[in-house]
RNA sequence: GUGGGUAUAGCUCAGUUGGUUAGAGUGCCAGGUUGUGGCCCUGGAGGUCGUGGGUUCGAGACCCACUACUCACCCCA
């Protein structure tokens, strides 16, 4: 128990952090191209925040969240998901009065759910995310949508599919509601006990039951899509077309719904293929409704959220060579007491001009710092042993082509970071 | 939350119908002329056999509980 980790939890050890980096600095980078700036928000929330945005009848609120009572009898929940933290501080520091649209990005930041833990699926995971507001078009949704596609490009994975689908807005989902309840009323009672509840509750539902009982009665049932009022219909189109000027392949997919209560029109998710089968890799939409819900002005939202974990998992499924480069540039090889001070400081002369540079601490033999050498993969060793020091000249040795030059001390800097930098080329 | 599988060295795994000091490969450390890595050879360190009970003369093995991992359902990132 002392050492081990609780349920749903995950230790990224050094051999995988720089994966980690790397994905992060790529997320950072494409954000850049799109103008957006970082955000930090709180670990924990007030658990109202979460109540009143994700929507208290979602499972996500209603057996997934970590809440607790603080020492001053506060209801506290740990974020559960990216967004409404994010809407909360938009509101709280009033950024509605910033130039808009105003763009923002997080990274790694965590995310608890209490639910079963499986492969990709964790109770403490890392969300990357946008959140953009003010901003109401159906060009602003496909430039978001593109935004995490480009990171899950850039990242190195393949076989992505995006998937759009519309929910609609106040104004038509009751209608197509309506028109659900119409189309299963008269089977309901043939139906599984989930459904008969979903009914009432949240008849979208209706369409993703899995139970075989319901299946026959999906037939024939109204699509969202078809039930959007001309505005709403009129922003799918500008979506669908804004995504094919980006040349960005979809699919509408009427059964991507989203399990949080505050989206409007445009939903969305990359799915990749993952074990036998499928997984989420980015999730979003349109909130048009939660920044006033939240206590702030009317301003349109859109925004999604990516799993770092899954990200990576995927990306190691499919072979995507994430590995960093060698630990160090150049390793200092000595032999003897007098070598062993001069390449200590030769090191931290290396260092000073920019080179990744380490030298032996432990007193090894130079057959073992070569072999140490060798097993890190560091392409370039300088040899400092007596004979050097006699000569005031130094060796430096290409690891991987086995080459030795014999040089004069004061050049050992300068010709490694003449090599090196030659060495990047190709 | 429900059901199936699994748990032995850092890692991947053997371990026969219960029977003495629990093994292999790999990795780690060292040595093979006290100046040279990758290949090879030798040696060494490293294990509360997931945890706690029980059966038994004796349990890594059999039984029970717990914990974790894993697969499916659900939901998602």
């Amino acid at each position: 128990m002392l050492t081990q980790k609780p349920r749903g939890t995950l230790d990224v050890l050094p051999q995988d952090s720089a994966k980690w980096q790397l994905v992060e600095s790529i997320m950072r980078e494409v954000a850049a191209l799109h103008g957006l700036r970082e955000i930090r928000t709180p670990t924990f929330e007030h658990t109202e925040l979460f109540l009143r945005s994700v929507g208290d009848t979602t499972d996500i609120v209603q057996k997934e969240m970590y809440t607790f009572n603080d020492k001053g009898g506060r209801s506290i929940t740990l974020k559960p998901e990216g967004t409404a933290g994010v809407v909360r501080a938009f509101v709280e520091h009033g950024m509605y009065n910033d130039p808009l649209p105003v763009g923002l990005y997080y990274v790694s930041s965590l995310v608890f759910r209490y639910d079963t833990p499986q492969a990709g699926r964790y109770r403490e995971h890392h969300q990357m995310g946008v959140e953009v507001f003010g901003a109401q078009g159906g060009a602003l949704d496909a430039q978001v949508i593109s935004i995490a596609g480009e990171v899950i490009r850039r990242i190195g994975i393949r076989d992505v599919a995006l998937h759009i689908n519309s929910i609609g807005c106040p104004v038509c989902r009751p209608q197509y509601q309506q028109a659900l309840r119409d189309h299963f009323a008269s089977n309901l009672n043939a139906m599984c006990p989930d459904c008969k509840g979903r009914f009432e509750r949240n008849p979208l539902r209706l369409l993703d039951c899995k139970d075989e009982r319901c299946q026959p009665f999906k037939q024939g049932a109204p699509s969202m899509i078809e039930c959007l009022c001309e505005d709403c219909a009129a922003h799918f189109e500008d979506l669908k077309a804004s995504l094919d000027q980006l040349g960005l392949p979809y699919c509408v997919d009427t059964n991507i719904v989203r399990g949080l209560d505050y989206y409007t029109r445009t939903v969305f998710e990359f799915i990749a293929p993952f074990g036998e089968g499928t997984t989420s890799l980015a999730g979003g939409g349109r909130y048009d409704g939660l920044v006033e819900q939240i206590g702030g002005p009317t301003m349109p939202g859109f925004g999604y959220g990516s799993g770092v974990e899954r990200l990576l998992e995927v990306a190691k499924a499919q072979g995507v060579d994430l590995s960093p480069p060698p630990l160090y540039d150049v390793l200092v090889l000595s032999m003897g007491d007098e070598a062993r001070t001069e390449a200590f400081a030769l090191a931290a002369g290396l260092r000073e001009a920019g080179l990744r540079a380490s030298c032996d601490h432990a007193g090894r033999s130079l057959k073992a710092q070569f072999k140490y050498a060798g097993k890190l993969g560091v392409p370039y060793c300088v040899i400092l042993a007596p004979e050097e020091m006699d000569a005031g000249v130094a060796k430096l040795r290409d690891m991987s082509e086995g080459s030795e030059t014999t040089l004069p001390r004061a050049e050992v800097i300068r010709a490694l970071v003449y090599s090196l930098k030659n060495r990047e080329e190709p």
